[in-house]
DNA sequence: GCCGTTTTCGGCCCGACTGTTTTCAGTCG
């Protein structure tokens, strides 16, 4: 039971007390329970212990008793009873877009629907209809977000996303009202997976309507969901929505401000201002009814006396109070990446010849370049054999001379064998500059025995580099269970780098643990795991979720310059 | 249910859009 858990159950709880109708405070007042325990930053069970748990914000007396019950006996009857009311298949129907818990209740009371599938035949024999509240058009909304939950499941990689985001801008830059364009939301705070694209234009009142026509003749637009002055909702061919938002210049800062959220980020920002006597929304920080002036989002941030947040952190971990003190971390830029060392080359699965990446390289103006193919038992992959990497390391020598503007290192991306060893002999291993473990199979191991092949890889004195440290794939697998703060631990003691892997399916190291290596003085690497050229471009997905986690420059290895890496690393190519 | 330099009561963030209404509730972000 980890804070996750814990935290869930509260969500559920005031799922369930919206069902019954209860008080809306005391559902906020669990939520926003689940939200502080969610977000601790010392561990529950230390907090339970020491009977300290109602010292945390937004738990109480209440709460703090039903926690402390479940965390000491593994149950709490408040949710144990309340789950005897409701189904377990009802949470189900939150997920049809708008349907919320006052219409979920009326469903689940009038006529006894418990899952999606009798909502869908009720919806068929026209049973809704009756409803008090429901109508035709809601009917059929209800039925199309039936069958879209099952058609797609409504989340994308933030590539999807940014695809999508090359496309409108291109087609906004060919209409001449819009006076400022730009990404918000999710995808502007480089979250790993969005539900949607947002974006913002600042018009000319009077143009509103046209801009907003002009949005809604977008090629790629099947459905227009919503269309009003200042909003227009569509769903695009693929599946995703697109929201766009028509403010006036003056608006703009505080609207790009308001648009990119979080949304907890923003319930802070506003209680804030509410304090100091003023009232913010997504037009403006208003002084009575003057909207106090504002160019830029930076502006929006002074008024309130706060330094400029970058939108990555804006996920209310924080980056507030960091900002009222003047101590938001100086965040690494994609300029920052000096060198990379996770790089496939045809070798093994790679596309291109070592020499063609050599050649990216040079072209992007980097000081070292790393060449890591896959080890021997990844077969499916090609997996070099001692006697390749024999040919390999003299080709690479052959490179250097060829090259010598930019260091090409040898390195390796090792499979971390079931019993943790890595995947060649000592006398293999010494010949590379640096070692990449990282775990390619058998990911479903049970907890401890992952934890010990994990801590056995990180030990072994070859490895300087954990690759894609949970194995997940985004969207479409969970990664590996393992001891957290064991893994971390080793990484530490054993001066390790955890390697924030950039490919958009993988994200991984995630953003959430970024802080706690940080913390811990782990080092990281930001690397593209590139199986062709156009791969080196993922590495401003990593360098996103670095922002995203709170890193700077100095917090990672490939941000030095060759000579510092060299010291730091005791690297010794010849 | 939680909270407190307005502290043990009385607040708790805000607005747009939709659909069902005839003045507004529900949902969403």
């Amino acid at each position: 039971m980890d804070k996750k858990d814990v935290a869930k159950i509260l969500e559920e709880i005031a799922l369930m007390l919206e069902l019954k109708g209860e008080n809306t405070f005391k559902i906020r007042a669990y939520q926003n329970g689940a939200r502080s325990i969610e977000t601790l930053e010392t561990g529950l069970l230390e907090l339970v212990e020491k009977k300290e748990l109602q010292k945390v914000q937004g738990i109480g007396k209440a709460i703090s008793e039903k926690v402390t019950e479940l965390i000491e006996t593994g149950e709490m009857t408040y949710y144990k009873e309340l789950k005897k009311v409701f189904p377990e298949s009802i949470f189900d129907l939150f997920k049809v877009p708008g349907l919320g818990p006052k219409k979920v209740k009326v469903l689940y009371e009038e006529l006894e629907i418990e899952t999606l599938g009798e909502l869908e035949y009720a919806c068929l024999e026209n049973r809704l209809l009756d409803l008090k509240g429901f109508g035709k058009t809601t009917q059929e909304k209800i039925l199309r977000g039936i069958e879209n939950l099952k058609k797609y499941r409504g989340k994308y990689l933030i590539s999807t996303g940014m695809m999508i985001l090359e496309e409108l801008q291109e087609y906004f830059e060919k209409e001449n009202k819009i006076l400022r364009f730009s990404e918000a939301g999710s995808l502007r705070r480089r979250k790993e997976v969005i539900k949607d694209v947002d974006v913002l234009v600042a018009v000319k009142e009077e143009n509103r309507l046209a801009v907003g026509d002009y949005f809604a003749a977008f090629e790629r637009v099947e459905t227009i969901i919503a269309k009003g002055e200042t909003k227009v909702s569509v769903r695009l061919d693929m599946g995703m929505n697109v929201d766009l938002r028509l403010v006036t210049e003056e608006e703009f800062p505080y609207a790009l401000h308001h648009f990119t959220g979080s949304k907890d980020h923003n319930t802070k920002m506003r209680q804030i201002a509410k304090k100091k006597g003023l009232k913010m929304n997504e037009y403006g920080i208003f002084q009575g009814d003057q909207r106090i002036p504002a160019k830029t989002e930076a502006d929006v941030f002074k008024v309130l006396d706060l330094a400029m947040i970058s939108p990555e952190l804006r996920e209310d971990q924080g980056e507030i109070e960091a900002a009222k003190e003047d101590k938001l971390p100086r965040l690494i830029e994609k300029e920052d990446v000096k060198g990379l060392f996770h790089i496939h080359s045809h070798y093994s699965d790679g596309v291109n010849s070592m020499e063609e990446i050599v050649q990216e390289a040079r072209d992007r103006e980097l000081q070292y370049i790393g060449i890591s193919d896959h080890s021997q038992t990844a077969y499916y992959a090609n997996g070099l054999k001692p006697e390749t990497i024999e040919k390999q390391h003299r080709e690479i020598d052959n490179l250097r001379e060829k090259y010598p503007d930019i260091k090409i290192l040898k390195g390796i991306e090792s499979d971390i064998l079931n019993d943790g060893s890595l995947d060649y002999e000592a006398e293999v291993l010494k010949k590379f500059d640096y070692i990449i473990a990282s775990l390619h199979s058998n990911l479903k191991m049970d907890r401890e025995l992952m934890t010990k092949r994990l801590v056995g890889a990180i030990e072994n004195p070859y490895t300087k580099i954990l690759g894609h440290m949970t194995g997940r794939l985004l969207l479409s697998r969970e990664g590996c269970d393992f001891d957290e703060e064991k893994v971390f631990k080793a990484l530490k003691d054993n001066k390790v780098a955890v390697e924030i892997n950039s490919n958009p399916h993988r994200l991984d190291l995630d953003w959430r643990k970024c802080k706690m290596a940080k913390s811990m003085g782990i080092s990281l690497t930001i690397d593209p795991d590139a199986h062709r050229l156009s791969g080196f471009q993922d590495v401003d997905y990593g360098v996103g979720i670095a922002r995203k986690g709170w890193i700077e420059k100095e917090d990672v290895i490939n941000g030095k310059d060759y000579s510092d890496l060299q010291e730091f690393w005791e690297l010794n190519p010849k």
